[in-house]
This record gives C-alpha cells, structure tokens and sequence, in this order.
DNA sequence: TGTATACATCTTGTATACACATGATATGCA
DNA sequence: TGCATATCATGTGTATACAAGATGTATACA
C-alpha cells in the first residue's frame, strides 16, 4: 500500500497517522500496537517510534512510559478549551496572513478551496475535513509566526476530529451551516488578497462562531416526530 | 555526573538539553553529535535519537534529515515574531491562571518568586533565567488550556534565550528593570490569587513591555565615555 | 467464595551491528 | 591550472536481538 518509496517510510507513516486520526479512523483514546504498524510499514520498531515521539510533540499521540502510545483524548474540557482559544489564535494568524501573505501562497490557498468545494459536493465527511484542515494549514504558512504555529497545529486537529464528530450530512441545516463556512472561506482569502487584516480578523470570529453554531446543532437536534409508543429503531428511513 | 538512576536517563538527557539550551551553554544552531552525547550519558544512541525527537517537537531542537540535531535557531525575524505573539499568548494565560488556579499551584508559584528573588540576588545569569522560566511555566500550568501551552512553551523558550543574550549585569539599569520585573510577579501573584483576571491581564501587558525596554537598553547603550583614540578593549573594569 | 501470590506471556525499552547518505579529499583529464 | 569524478571518512538511519517491565491467569490459601 506504501511501498513506492516517492518519499521516506517514515514520512508515509507519520502522514497515514495524522490523517487518520484527524479523520477518526483512529479514535481519541485508542491504543497503537508497535509491532503490527511496524509490520503494515514494513519498518523496523526504532524509527516507527522515533515518529510516535514527533507525532506525540505535534500533538496527535499521548506516550505513556512503558506502556505504548494512545492517539491523543478529547473530552468536554478540551472542547471548552478549545473555543477559548481558537478564536484569538485564529484571528491571529489571519490578520498576519493578510500581512504577509505571497503570491504563491494565495494561488494554492485557492486551490484548497476549491479542493474543499468539490469535497463538499462529491466527498465523503473524511475528505471534508482533511480539506479544510488543508486550507486552513495554509492560513497558518502565510501567517509564518514560529510562537503561533505550534498552538495553532494543535487546535487544528481537534477542530478536525470535532467537525468529524458532530457534522450530520443528513441534516439540512448542517448542510446550510457548512455551505455558509465554505462561503466565509472565499471571503477570508479575499481579505487576505486585499491585506485587509482588519476583515480577515472578523471574518476569524464569525468563522468560529459558525463552527459553535454546529455543535449547538448537533446538541439540540430538532425534536423526533414519532408518536410514544412506536419503537425508535423501526423507523427506516432509506438509502445513502 | 548523571548516574543516580532517580529518574530514567532519558529523562536526564531531555531535562539537561533543556536546560543548556535555554542558558545558552548550547549556543542557537549549534550541532549536537550523537555518539559524544550518548557516550556522556551512558545511553545508546537509539534512546537518545527518540529524545531529540521529543525536543525537537517541544522547539528546542531543529531536525535536518541525514545531518542530525541542531539547537534551534534565534533570528532577527524570531524577535518580531516574539514580541508580537508573547503578548497575545501571555495575556490569555494569565487571564486564565486567575480563573483557575488552585492553592497548591499558588503556593509553588510562590516558591518560584522566592527562587527568583535568590537568583537575582546571589546566582548566575543561568539560574536567573531558568528561575524565571519556572515561574512562567507554572502560570502556563494554572491555565491549563492545551491548546495554548505548546504556543507559550515556545515562546518561554525563546524568552529565556532572549534574556541571557541582552541581560547585562553590570548595566544599572538592567539590574533596575529586573527589580521591577520580580516585583511584576509579586503582583502576578497577588492578581491570580484574588482571582482577578483583568488585572492579570494588565500585568502580563506590563511585564513583555518591560522586557522590550530590556533589549532596547541593550540595543541602545548609554554612549561610552572614553575619549575618541583610545581603544574600548583595553577598558578594564574589575571583578564580579 | 474471595483474595493474594507466583508464574507465564506479551509489550516496551535499549544496545549493537550494519547499511546508507553526505561531505571532504585526492586523482585524472582537458 | 581548472574542473570533474572517484574514493574515503564521518556520521546518520534501520534492523535485530535481547533485557526489563507490565499485564493476565492460575493456583494456593484463608
């Protein structure tokens, strides 16, 4: 599956992590065995637990002395911790990304977009989130501050790992809700082709605030509308 | 000089890497070599290679595939990005210290001001600069929002590499700003303790501008007073 | 039946040997 | 003399073997 060696193994591995956890393939809490990765990677135990280590800095894995890694754990404290600082780290980086951003990186901002556009339409809820993970990362390179990267890679996967969790792609108003984000995203790279820090910052808060909005969808679903005494699980409802 | 197996000699290695890193006893992109470092601690070279990983991802090391670890490095570039992130970041960890610190963290921060306050009066630039690292670092701890530790961790690191690179003990001046930076964190103290976050949040503004005024000192020096002609090397000014 | 202890098994941690990549020096050719 | 290529030295990357630690199970005893 990984063997064209394009680039290292130990590349392959780390990347197959990351996106696997981001996409709740591998799920928060979950326990990782050295010897069978090591084996699907067909690489030896010593570099695949040089790349636990770095994954565990960036914040994907949690190592625990003698007993193994585990991708890292969420729970409603990190959520609440998250929507503390997501918004002012994010308004951050956009403003310094309308700073600082070049050419090129507004050109491969663009296509994220459109990556995410057609992930949207064609994609399945994995390919969604790794593609505005992706579009946002680039915010990120534009923003270039080295103090900001680290905390801003950390609440960019758990923003990843929360879209995964709550999004319902049968609701309508969760459609609506991502349709609007996908909007904002043409709006924030407009404002950062502008150098317009100041709309690229607001557009940071109502970005987030669309995200909360999401949740609170999730939270407080629209009431059944089933009569007391039919059984829940009977009522089918068709195809994808 | 390590052997008292208190803790794993992984963790020895990791805590003197830091703490010669942060002192600049390793200077920015100095190369650290594998077998001599490995040789020093009694360790083999596959245990410290994980290490380097480990702190490369906590930002004191840089890796560079087939060429090994380097300190990480210190620009002109990193000292905007310092001063325009530390604010930021520092002034929502305070804010958040107040909010949730508990008693006994309150009490080890106060240890730490003690330390401190020894430092400046009998120790070395190094256990000024590590001293004052702790007390940060136990700020970050009362927060206690992931997503902004591995920021201010960062920041915490370039802050005391920037300290001992422009601290100059025998400027007045500089002796005076650091009194006042100590009493800063009296008051950083006193504000967590009664739970007062705007307050700390003024301090932590209060306490990054008068590290600014610090390097400002040390760029711009009071002028010498020797007479043109006369060569500054040859004045000397007696001991410690 | 419940608890404690010893043993077996599995997993993680470390050391060592070797393979491979990089950079420096030397050698051949124009 | 200048440049290109070959060779070698140094140091990094990986595999494997073994040691040490942790967990689960069975047995003995209260």
């Amino acid at each position: 599956m990984q063997d064209a060696p394009g680039k290292s193994k130990k590349f392959e591995l780390a990347e197959y992590l990351r996106q696997a956890i981001l996409t709740l393939e591998l799920a928060p809490g979950s326990d990782l065995d050295e010897t069978a990765l090591s084996a699907l990677f067909s690489l030896s135990r010593t570099p695949l637990r040089e790349v636990f280590r770095q994954l565990a800095g960036e914040g994907y894995l949690d190592l625990r002395d003698n007993r193994g890694a585990r991708v890292s754990e969420m729970s409603y404290r990190t959520l609440r911790d998250f929507f503390l600082a997501a918004p002012m780290i994010y308004g951050a980086i956009l403003r310094l990304a309308a700073q600082h951003a070049t050419p090129i990186q507004i050109e491969a901002l663009k296509t994220a977009q459109s990556t995410f556009r057609a992930a949207l339409r064609d994609g399945t809820g994995a390919d969604r989130a790794l593609a505005n993970n992706r579009f946002h990362e680039i915010t990120g390179e534009m923003a270039g501050n080295v103090y900001l990267t680290p905390s801003f890679h950390r609440l960019l996967i758990d923003h990843a790992r929360i879209s995964m969790t709550f999004y319902r792609p049968r609701d309508r108003r969760m459609v609506d809700n991502v349709a609007e984000a996908a909007a904002q995203h043409d709006a924030i790279i407009a404002a950062i082709e502008a150098g317009d820090e100041q709309a690229a910052a607001e557009l940071a808060d109502a970005h987030w605030a669309l995200s909360r909005d999401r949740i609170e969808l999730f939270a407080m679903p629209t009431g059944l509308d089933i009569p007391l005494g039919r059984p829940a699980h009977s009522a089918k409802q068709g195809g994808v």
